[in-house]
Order: C-alpha cells, then structure tokens, then sequence
DNA sequence: GAGAAAACGTTGGCCCTCCCAACGACCTTC
DNA sequence: GAAGGTCGTTGGGAGGGCCAACGTTTTCTC
C-alpha cells in the first residue's frame, strides 16, 4: 500500500478492469498531491497554470491567454481576480483597444510561480516513484497518444 | 489528431512537463468518452458505479454500499433516488435493523448494467485504441501501482 | 435497566472544475 | 453610419467531491 493512502476495498467487478476508471484514479491521486502541494502556497491548480501561462506569453490579452489554456472565459475572471488581489498579476488596459486587458506577472507572482513549479515537480516526483525512469518515459508517451495533448 | 477532438495550443511550459497534467487530460478523455456512452442510456458514471456494487454485493445496506465504492453517504442518497425513480434499484427496510434499507436490482437495473458495462468497454476501447495489446497491459499495470488501486 | 456512544440515512451547505448564455462597451468591415 | 464581431464581465447550472448536523435506531458500558 502507497503511504499516505487509505486501503480502499476493490471496485466492483464490471468497472474494475475499466481502464478509464483506473485512470481516474491515477488522476485523482496526482491532482491531490499538486493540489496538496500547491494550496502550501496558496494557489490551486488553475492558478498555477494561469500563471505559468503568463509567464510564457505575458503580457498577454486576457480572452487570448484563455484561448491558449482552454479556460473559460468566466472562469478566468475568477482566477486572475484571485491572483490579483493576491498581488501576482496586473491588469493593465490596452490603449490600442480599450476592450482588452493586458495581463502580466509582478515580481511577487514570478516568485510564487518559482515556488510553485518546484512543490510541483516533487508531488510528481511523488506520484511517479513507483516507476522505474524507463517506464516513466513509456507512461508519459502513452499518456500523450491517448490524450492527443501534444 | 486523434478523431473527435479539437487540436488545443500547447499547454505553458512549465505545465507541459508534469505527468500529473497528462493524466488528467487523459483521465478527462476517458471520462468524456464514457459519460457520452453512458448518457446513451441515461445514466452516469456514479450510477453505472453503484449498479456494478450492488449487482456484486446485494442485497447491501446502504451505508455498506458507500463504504466498499468510496461515495459520500450525501451523494449516495442523490445516485440511488435518481436509480429508483428510474426502476433500477429496490431500497428494503431491514427488518432485523430499522437504521438500514437494503439496495437491491431490479430486473430493469439488470438489464441496463449489462447495457451499460457493454457501451463502457466499447468508450474504453475507443480510449485506448492508440496504443498496442502489450502496451495496453504495461500501461493498466503502472496505472495500478501509481493509484494504489487493487 | 439506564444512559452514553455509535450507526444509519437524510438534509444542509460549500468548493472546484467544467460549461453555456447574455450584456454593454468597443473595434472592424463594408 | 450601420452591422457584425470581440472583449471582459455577470448570470446561471451540472457533476464530482467533501464536511457537518439532525432524528431515529441499535449497541455498548456500567
């Protein structure tokens, strides 16, 4: 048994062998230790990948950077009023087009995205150590043709 | 790209990497795939869940029911008045002890769990169809040692 | 045998992720 | 100048996940 994990009794029969199912499973384990590892932090998933979004392509229209992490429009207005009212983020008005924001990282949220892609490395580290690196390699190759992410 | 699915823009960078993101993108294919099928027959995934259990174990109490799947006695109450309005499952009062009602299938329920478990496997099928028999039984099996699932 | 503790099923509520629709202000196209 | 589209926001909901408290019933302890 994993060590921080409560001894489930098996699923049923008929969705036992499913493997979506198992996959749910093996999602959930890997959201709880990032969420786990994030909310040390302060900050939930979305936030970090808004962030590290950001980091990438800021400064960056606020519709864009949703676009590019298929986050919905509404949803987004709720992470980035968190992260700036949390001080990592700025909201500055285009004055080329007085519809769009321009969203960019303050020296806070670089630091806190720092911190945050480490804490999630090692929950992931965390989440992986029952492989050998070999099968890690194999496991992210047919994660990445079953999901269709590039 | 695989068929039925919008081509998404790479995720940030420092996202991409983390194995926890793959799982879920392919954990939310899987699901996706078998809600869809599972809607065919107007159900979802926790009802298709509790029919499994109790065709495994029933009759069962309810509570006992909850405890073997994992769901929260609150959701159970919700998954098992949408199963018996539809004619799926019978609540019995234990007569031996009035807290408990035992959860029984209906014929009906029978029925459309075989329905169900089939449109399941075909959704997996479908999920899985990028990778090779070998590969598929590598995968399932880092699959359970990364979950912990038995 | 009485009282306390625990179990059962239910109701209440919240959070997170995911999704759709409509609005007012603004910009682009013809 | 008008029509159509974009932007960011507000409104709402669904599904899954989780915690707390209640009334009734049973079990356990003294």
């Amino acid at each position: 048994m994993l060590p921080g994990m409560a001894e489930n009794p098996p699923a049923p029969s008929r969705i036992r062998p499913l493997p979506s199912w198992l996959l749910g499973r093996a999602a959930a384990r890997g959201r709880g230790l990032v969420a786990e590892a994030l909310a040390r932090h302060d900050l939930r998933m979305w936030h970090h990948v808004v962030l590290a979004a950001v980091a990438d392509l800021g400064p960056v229209a606020q519709a864009e950077l949703g676009r590019t992490i298929s986050l919905d429009p509404k949803d987004m207005v709720g992470v980035l009023n968190d992260l700036q009212t949390a001080g990592l983020v700025l909201r500055t008005p285009d004055p080329a087009d007085r519809r769009k924001n321009a969203v960019s990282l303050t020296p806070e949220g670089e630091q806190r995205l720092r911190e945050c892609t480490r804490a999630a490395r090692r929950a992931n580290d965390e989440l992986l150590a029952p492989l050998s690196a070999a099968e890690r390699e194999q496991f992210l190759d047919m994660l990445r043709r079953i999901s269709g992410v590039r």
